[in-house]
RNA sequence: GCGAGUGUAGCUCAGUGGUAGAGCAGCGGUUUGUGGUUCCGCUGGCCGUGGGUUCAAUUCCCAUCAUUCGCCCCA
C-alpha cells in the first residue's frame, strides 16, 4: 500500500518548514489584522462550476467529483475563493457593506498529471479582502503577500501585475483579439486553435514559440480600457512604486479563473522548474452575485504550500532544529532506571523544558551517544550509586564539565 | 489526456545473463560507569510488481504500478 499519486505524507524533517511556515503565516496575519475561515473541505459541485468557469480546465477536468450516498454531487474544492464567497453570503459576513479580512490554510485537489511543484493534493495559504472596492484594498492584499515571501526569505520571487478591466471591456477586447487570431488561425499552434473557441486570452500566454510571435503583435488590452479600469490600474502601480514593491506589467498575464476582473498579479521564481507561480491573485468584483448576494467588489490572493518549500529550499532554508535541554540517562539498575524516568516526569510536569529519555533499556555509552544525536544541552544521568545516594550527575555536553547534586536540589533548581 | 527518463539495503547510488556491492545512517566494540574524532566489526536487499525469452534473469523483451521532468493547466 502506499499513498496515491499525486498526495504525500509529510513527515521529519520536511515537517518542520511546514510548521515555520504555519508559524509566519500566524504572524503576518495578525499584524495585518485578518482572521482564520476554515471552509468544508467539500461542497456541491455548484459552488465551484459556474464561478470558477465551464470552460477552464479547473472545472472541465480537473476536478474530483462524486455523489454521495444521498445522491448529492460533491466536489473536493479545488480552490478557496468560491468557498469564501459562499460562506460570507451564508452568513451575512459582509452584509450591510461591512469589509471582512480572513485568511484559510488547507488542502486543495486538482486531478493533474503531477509533476514539480504540481500534486494532487496541495495546499494553498491565501486571504481575501471582502467589500472593499479600492485601490488601498488591492494594495493592502499585494503587500501582504509580498511581505509574506520577504518574511519566508524568497527574495528573488517576480511580481507581475495586469488588468483585466471590466466584463464589459473584456468582452468587447475578446471579440477584437477574436479577430485577429482568427486572421492568423493557420499559424496557431494546434492548442491555441483549441483556446480560440475556449478562451482567446489565453493564447497570449502561451510558451508556444509560434504563438508567442504571434501574440507580440496582437491587439492590447491596455488599448481598449475605460476610464474607471485605466485610473484603477494606474494608480495600483503609482501605489507599488511608492512602496517600494518591484514589480513588471504583464500585459500577457491572464488568470485562469473567470471570475477575475481589474487587478491581477502573480508571483514567481525561477526556483520553480516549468510551475512557475509562487501564488497569485486579483480582483473578483462580481463573485457575490453568482451566489445571490449583493455586489461585494473584493480581492484576495493564494500561495502553494508545496512551491513555497521548493524556493525556500533553493535559498537554502533549513528550519531550527529543537533540541532536547535535558537528556535523562538511567543505568544498569531498574532503581537507575525508575529514578530516571521520575526525574523526567517530574521535570516535564512542572516545567516547559524539553526533556528525552531512553526506553529501551541501552547502555550509558549508548545513551550518551543517543543524548549528543539529539544536541542536548545537558545530560542527567543516574547509575547505581547516585541511585543508592538519591544523586544524580549534571553533565553539561557542550563544555564537557559535570557536578554530582541530590536529585531535590537539582529538582528544585529547575523552577 | 500526450511525450521522455527512472525504479537495486533506512538514504544517495554502483553493478553483472549464473540469485549482489560502496558511501552515509543504524547497532556493537576499541580492557569492562560517560558523547561528539579515529580504528575495527556487525545488522540490513523476493535488485517495484506480473508475465515472456533462456539451462539460467536483478541484468534482455512486454505489460502494469509508482516516481521524475516536460506538454497542457495552475498554486
Amino acid at each position: 500500500m502506499q499513498a496515491i499519486r499525486g498526495t504525500k505524507d509529510i513527515i521529519s524533517p520536511e515537517i518542520y518548514t511546514w510548521q515555520y511556515i504555519e508559524h509566519i503565516i500566524s504572524i503576518l496575519t495578525n499584524q495585518f489584522g485578518y482572521s482564520e475561515i476554515r471552509t468544508p473541505i467539500f461542497e456541491s459541485i455548484d459552488v465551484f462550476k459556474r464561478t470558477i468557469g465551464e470552460n477552464t480546465d479547473v472545472v472541465g477536468k480537473e476536478m474530483y467529483t462524486f455523489p454521495d450516498k444521498g445522491g448529492d454531487i460533491l466536489t473536493l474544492r479545488p480552490e478557496a475563493t468560491a468557498s469564501v464567497v459562499r460562506a460570507a453570503v451564508q452568513h451575512n459576513i459582509t452584509a450591510q457593506q461591512q469589509l471582512s479580512r480572513v485568511w484559510y490554510n488547507g488542502p486543495f485537489f486538482r486531478y493533474e498529471r503531477p509533476q514539480k511543484g504540481r500534486q494532487r493534493q496541495f495546499h494553498q495559504f491565501g486571504a481575501e479582502l471582502l467589500c472593499a472596492a479600492s485601490v488601498e484594498a488591492d494594495i493592502e492584499i499585494i503587500s501582504l503577500a509580498y511581505t509574506f515571501l520577504q518574511k519566508l526569505g524568497i527574495s528573488n520571487s517576480v511580481l507581475s501585475i495586469n488588468t483585466l478591466a471590466t466584463p464589459q471591456v473584456r468582452s468587447i477586447y475578446r471579440s477584437v483579439l477574436l479577430d485577429y487570431f482568427q486572421s492568423n488561425i493557420n499559424t496557431l499552434s494546434e492548442d491555441s486553435q483549441k483556446r480560440l473557441v475556449l478562451n482567446p486570452l489565453r493564447i497570449l500566454d502561451s510558451k508556444n514559440l509560434d504563438d508567442k510571435l504571434i501574440a507580440a503583435n496582437a491587439p492590447k488590452l491596455l488599448d481598449y480600457l475605460d476610464d474607471e479600469s485605466t485610473i484603477h490600474f494606474d494608480k495600483v502601480c503609482e501605489y507599488l512604486t511608492r512602496l517600494n514593491i518591484p514589480f513588471i506589467q504583464q500585459s500577457t498575464l491572464v488568470r485562469g479563473l473567470d471570475y477575475y476582473s481589474h487587478t491581477v498579479f502573480e508571483f514567481t521564481s525561477n526556483a520553480l522548474g516549468s510551475q512557475d507561480a509562487l501564488g497569485g491573485g486579483g480582483r473578483y468584483n462580481d463573485l457575490f452575485e453568482q451566489f445571490g448576494g449583493k455586489n461585494t467588489p473584493s480581492i484576495g490572493f493564494a500561495f502553494g504550500i508545496e512551491r513555497l518549500i521548493i524556493a525556500m529550499n533553493a535559498h537554502g532554508f533549513s528550519p531550527d532544529t529543537i533540541n532536547p535541554d535535558y537528556y535523562i540517562i538511567g543505568f544498569e539498575s531498574n532503581d537507575a532506571r525508575s529514578k530516571a524516568i521520575q526525574t523526567a516526569h517530574m521535570i516535564r510536569n512542572t516545567t516547559n523544558y524539553i526533556v528525552i529519555t531512553d526506553v529501551q533499556n541501552r547502555s550509558l555509552k549508548a545513551q550518551m551517544k543517543d543524548a549528543d544525536k539529539h544536541n542536548a544541552q545537558f545530560a542527567i544521568i543516574i547509575g547505581p550509586e547516585e541511585a543508592d545516594k538519591s544523586e544524580c550527575i549534571v553533565k553539561n555536553l557542550k563544555e564537557g564539565t559535570q557536578q554530582n547534586f541530590p536529585l531535590d536540589t537539582f529538582l528544585s533548581s529547575l523552577k
